[in-house]
DNA sequence: TTTGCCCGTCTTTTT
DNA sequence: GACGGGCAAA
């Protein structure tokens, strides 16, 4: 605890009561609130299991716990302090305390995609073909479980407002078809546990008595939903301990509302506040450059972030012609950069608007060899087969998961589902219950013996599979051999292989390190969709890595380092954003945060064109980037840039001929191939100087694949 | 019953 | 340019 400062430390040590931290970006926060936890169960001697500390995302989670537990000298308690996001941590109250509500405690949970597939049901459903799409709905009834919006209207009210009754209508069915299915969304997770700590006044008051000291992360994201609990949790002990920055709040879109932060000493007695201003992370050009951003901002309370900190380089800035230019300049800059100084790869991130965005760059470092690591979950959890056995998974925890349960069975009659759910309907039978007694219904749903016996197949071995639900890794490893069986055109083994992987390290690990760890499929589940980060990636060892994420998940996190690409109007700021100022002050907030990663330098890059849905579309350079002042940017850069412009056409156009040195990929490695699975090369061909891998897959045979299509990758 | 093709939609961001 | 849904041909 040498390296803090006075201040810091005093906030450290200031243990009860409530306490707010305003903090500027770099000026420690997340470095108080992780020294302060240590700092009560080493110093102060206050039981771990007193202790609630919360963040807004997982990898804020994650990292929370890391720096905590490499701080903490005797790290065998350590797990008994309670560390995670709000949605992992109440569903796992919610769990436990799950009768009270008519719950059933194997709930599984519905991401958006699922909880968009029930909407486009009830609105064919309702058959009043509509203005409302259903990813609307979805976000409005998010709006109003986060708000703790509640259907009070009365009937005068409902009947001259024809749109909030058809909307209400549609929440009530969206609604009790979640309560069927035993599922809860992401908000009903904290619903719910509003609802538990409402209704059931002797539960919170358990949970105030466990939780006597509680932390938060980031609180300046907190919706209501959230801060109601938080209230209800805190009100007996009051020992709250709050950091945030306004200028950093960028959840406006699910729920967060910064009056909560502002409002924190209204709701609270004697809140000693505290301030942090002064950066330890960035050179004074960062930092300087990043309050004159914010100054453009109307709403925010007025801080004064200050460094002492050498005034390091300029801001660079650079024009690329195209989004590939773009990357490709990224990836050339960190080896250039990497050959001049002491930086090494894992020194750099790469920041985007949009997760989409990373395709371009991942292809880009690939042909320089340069290794990386995408944070997020974008590929990996909508990979289609993945998707698949997580729904066999599901189903096993809980039968009523209706949206895992037709995904299972639609394939191939994509029509049956709507005929089982309205003979479910009609008949007030589960939907489960008919796949497994399909006999009695085959008639009736008009389906043939070949669809019959899949179905009793699938039934059976879902319900074999159930009986060994304490071991995840033995449902999964069985699950698989069946799935192969089963359906060994659509899948092959390697389909299965990275989500094994995952199962068998969690598993693993519950065994090994927790003293009760909890082994079971709906813990993994529950691990899974809550509170693992990453992508499974089968390299995870090597740690030297260019870091790519979104803006929003970089926050809290600093590198020496730091590329902000795609810095055009429609991108970052987003298009979808441009309708009222109080957006486009988020977006600055989230440029803002981007900016403030950087420690040594940072690189902003734009694209003069872009491809957008198949489509060359041409942008003008972010706004943000006129508003940084010129003082603390380098526009050198930029100049030599438009020069190159010219050359930089032609070199795109060349492009695709150009033989790339895709290191790596050669005659006897072993490849993955997102459509046909693991295969091996067996030879490169050069056709028209393109360069064409001739590849022997496990389950397809031999194909030949052109190489600059980038549909390869290394596997290992 | 299965396959293949056309069409519309989609790109914010996270739990 | 990718993906799911719907529909028609094989």
């Amino acid at each position: 605890m040498n390296y803090l400062n006075s201040s810091q430390r005093k906030i450290i040590e200031t243990i009860n009561g409530p306490v707010l931290v305003i903090a500027g970006a770099g000026a420690g926060k997340t470095r108080v609130i992780t020294h302060r936890i240590v700092h009560m169960i080493q110093n102060i001697g206050i039981s771990p299991s007193r202790i609630l500390a919360l963040t807004f995302t997982k990898k804020a989670a994650i990292e929370m716990k890391n720096r905590i537990y490499n701080m903490m000298v005797d790290k065998t308690n350590f797990d008994q302090i309670t560390i995670g996001t709000f949605h992992s941590i109440f569903s796992g109250i919610l769990r436990k305390e799950s009768h009270w509500l008519g719950l059933k405690s194997n709930y599984t949970i519905y991401d958006h995609k699922d909880s968009e597939s029930i909407i486009k049901k009830i609105l064919e459903n309702i058959n009043i073909n509509t203005y409302l799409n259903y990813k609307n709905i979805r976000k409005k009834i998010s709006e109003y479980k986060n708000n703790l919006y509640y259907f009070n209207f009365n009937k005068k009210k409902l009947e001259k407002d024809k749109e909030l009754e058809l909307f209400t209508k549609i929440y009530k069915s969206y609604t009790k078809r979640c309560f069927q299915a035993n599922v809860l969304d992401f908000d009903d997770i904290l619903l719910h546990t509003n609802h538990l700590f409402f209704y059931f006044p002797n539960v919170l008051k358990a949970y105030q008595k466990k939780f006597q000291y509680i932390l938060i992360d980031e609180y300046q994201d907190t919706n209501f939903s959230q801060y109601t609990i938080i209230k209800n949790l805190a009100f007996q002990h009051k020992n709250i301990f709050v950091v945030g920055d306004d200028a950093q709040s960028i959840y406006a879109f699910r729920g967060a509302n910064i009056s909560n932060i502002l409002n924190f000493h209204l709701d609270y007695k004697n809140v000693k506040i505290f301030r942090l201003e002064q950066n330890y992370r960035s050179t004074n050009h960062i930092v300087q450059a990043s309050n004159n951003i914010i100054s453009f901002n109307k709403n925010q309370i007025l801080k004064k972030i200050w460094t002492n900190n050498e005034k390091g380089e300029k801001i660079k800035i650079y024009c690329a012609n195209s989004e590939l230019e773009e990357a490709e300049y990224v990836a050339s800059s960190i080896l250039l950069i990497k050959e001049k100084t002491n930086f090494q790869f894992e020194n750099f991130a790469i920041l985007y608007r949009a997760n989409i965005q990373s395709h371009i760059i991942e292809y880009s470092l690939k042909k320089k060899n340069i290794p990386y690591h995408v944070y997020g979950s974008i590929s990996f959890e909508k990979r289609k087969e993945i998707r698949d056995f997580l729904a066999y998974l599901r189903v096993i925890v809980n039968p009523n998961d209706e949206e895992s349960l037709f995904r299972i069975i639609k394939k191939g009659n994509p029509k049956i589902v709507n005929n089982i759910l309205n003979l479910s309907k009609k008949k007030g039978i589960t939907v489960y219950n008919i796949i497994k007694n399909i006999e009695n219904y085959q008639y009736l749903l008009k389906i043939n013996n070949k669809t019959k016996n899949r179905f009793i197949s699938v039934i059976s071995t879902i319900e074999k599979l159930r009986i060994e639900q304490d071991n995840a890794y033995i449902i999964a490893k069985n699950l698989v051999s069946f799935l192969l069986k089963e359906n060994s055109k659509n899948y092959d083994n390697n389909d299965f292989q990275y989500i094994l992987h995952n199962i068998y390290q969690h598993v693993k690990e519950q065994k090994e390190l927790k003293k009760n760890g909890d082994t079971s499929l709906s813990g993994f589940l529950q691990c899974f969709y809550l509170e693992m980060n990453e992508n499974i990636d089968h390299k995870k060892n090597e740690t030297n890595k260019v870091s790519l994420m979104t803006v929003h998940l970089s926050k809290g996190l600093e590198f020496p380092i730091i590329f902000i690409v795609g810095l055009e109007e429609n991108l970052f700021p987003s298009k979808s954003n441009f309708e009222n100022p109080t957006k486009i002050e988020e977006e600055r907030r989230l440029f803002y945060v981007a900016l403030t990663r950087a420690q040594k330098k940072a690189i902003l890059t734009y694209a003069k064109y872009r491809f957008i849905w198949g489509e060359k579309k041409k942008n003008l350079p972010s706004r943000f980037i006129n508003e940084l002042n010129k003082n603390f940017v380098d526009i050198e850069n930029h100049i030599i840039s438009k020069k190159k412009e010219i050359r930089s056409l032609n070199h795109f156009h060349n492009h695709e001929n150009e033989n790339y040195k895709y290191l790596g990929i050669k005659k006897g490695v072993k490849i993955f191939h997102k459509d046909f699975g693991v295969g091996t090369i067996l030879d490169i061909e050069l056709q028209n100087q393109n360069k064409i891998a001739l590849i022997k897959f496990q389950k397809l045979g031999e194909k030949r694949i052109l190489i600059k299509l980038n549909k390869l990758v290394i596997y290992s």
